[in-house]
DNA sequence: AGCTCTTATGAATCATTGA
DNA sequence: GTCAATGATTCATAAGAGC
């Protein structure tokens, strides 16, 4: 079996991606650091300036992107005075113009957000997860990530209903039973652009910007095995593990010494370790 | 007691709305004819004329608005050539420099979306539903919607609360403790900004945009009995007759004769109806 | 009333065909 | 060439039917 490799970076992703080549990476997974308005925060860029920043990066990223690659970026916007920050909506407009093509706005339903009270507001319990492309055909394999179909098609599949045969027939004529055939062997469903993840409460000292299945489904969905996966903003490196995990090779960066030296710490024995075997696919 | 009016409209909205007068709507909640690239379909405005033809519809909402009042906007963009269109991002930021507050975004998960399989995308199952404000301050009566909480719930806030407890002393001192059990005693809970929703299956002669505890929801949250409701596209009336049944007043309009006749027929014996009971409060 | 089982169909998207 | 219309795809829900 082949080896895996995971490099890590320490310093900013505006230069650190010019040292990657030319379509090179399969997927860029990465959760950048959300607007802010106070400057001491890590990586608090103002909201104003938010576009700005991101434009030079976001140029590289469609350098060493694969042309069958596929770019995911989890973003929200923050309020500002009572209102929504518009910053998302002019990335997005600009990353179009620089040449992306932004293909799908799938939703992060994060469905155990603490309670809490705003006057003006409810809870903020969604994200985005913007897809970006540099071609219009990409890969995407869908078959990895069906979901469990409901009871309720075992028990329609065993009497099928007249209407579906109707329904069948009158569109394509006769051949219908070569369709169902392909309901009967069905209990899988694919799944929608609304994905229902809980957040990860974990107590540990740094906090991991989102839970394991989220890159997991998306690595799933857009790399095979051995693929190259891109976090440029990994912070505790929950991307890179996950990928490495999924026998993908994973490249990250980040300007913060103690992540670089935490996330170094956690994945380079990858690099030494040849794996013969697809048992640990599955995170927990 | 008080006598309850439905106004209804035919004709152009932007043309209709000047008939309204300033300050005069509570709340404005509506689903415009979506963009479509097929011109002969009701409504089919092409994706690169949306703003420009909403404008000028805005604008008048904005001045009939009441400062107090709320507009939502029900809308999701089309994928045109494989690719998500920006006229709804192009229209926020449009609108913000018309001197609407873009106070929220909303998520429509709409459980039931429509089936198919493509090889580069999946079932679009949720929607947008925009919350613009003429003032910063405006009326929410949050308390009308709260939800059951749920068991799981509960036992949620007994497991978080402990590090809830711990991580948030360190960061306010103390007195948190007394929070977490406030929210312990509670039955009832605060609803967030995703709002989970199947699209109505009904078989008859007209289609509603919507299910009827969209309107219902938001009509609850931002207005109080007597108050006033516009839909300017109306269609067959799923908002104004929702309003009705919740003793509000309507206002509605649309340019297509056949919808104009149906809601007329439908709601004008509200004129004439004095209410003097709450019962009929809830839908169902 | 309360179940189960049956049935229709929904602001959807893509590939293909026709003008 | 571009642009517009047609057909194929197939999941979760509610209303309706039956017990």
């Amino acid at each position: 079996m082949k080896k895996l490799f995971a490099d890590i970076y320490l310093g900013d992703s505006k230069e650190k991606l010019k040292l990657l080549g030319d379509n090179s990476i399969d997927l860029i997974m990465t959760s950048p650091p959300y607007a802010d308005q106070r400057k001491s925060t890590y990586g608090g860029i103002h909201p104003d300036n938010y576009v700005e920043w991101f434009l030079p990066i976001s140029e590289q990223l469609l350098r060493i992107l694969k042309p069958s690659g596929t770019f995911i970026l989890n973003i929200k916007e923050k309020v500002v005075n009572g209102e929504r920050s518009t910053y998302v909506m002019e990335l997005i407009l600009a990353m179009r113009k620089q040449g992306w093509y932004w293909t799908e706005e799938f939703i992060w339903h994060k469905k155990n957000s603490f309670p809490g009270k705003w006057p003006n507001r409810f809870r903020d319990s969604w994200e985005r997860l913007l897809q970006f492309n540099k071609e219009k055909k990409f890969h995407m394999y869908q078959d990895e990530v069906m979901v469990p179909m409901g009871d309720w098609a075992k028990a329609r599949l065993k009497n099928l209903s007249e209407t579906d045969k109707i329904r069948d027939n009158s569109k394509v004529g006769s051949g219908f039973g070569k369709k169902i055939s392909n309901w009967l062997d069905r209990d899988m469903a694919y799944p929608t652009n609304v994905l229902h993840l809980a957040t990860e409460c974990n107590n540990k000292n740094h906090s991991a910007a989102f839970p394991q299945e989220l890159p997991q489904w998306f690595i799933k969905l857009f790399t095979k095995e051995h693929d190259v996966v891109l976090d440029p903003f990994m912070g505790s490196g929950t991307t890179l593990e996950v990928a490495n995990r999924m026998i993908r090779n994973s490249v990250g960066i980040d300007i913060v010494p103690e992540y670089y030296e935490m996330v170094k710490e956690k994945l380079i024995p990858v690099d030494l370790v040849l794996f013969e075997e697809n048992e640990k696919y599955e995170p927990k």
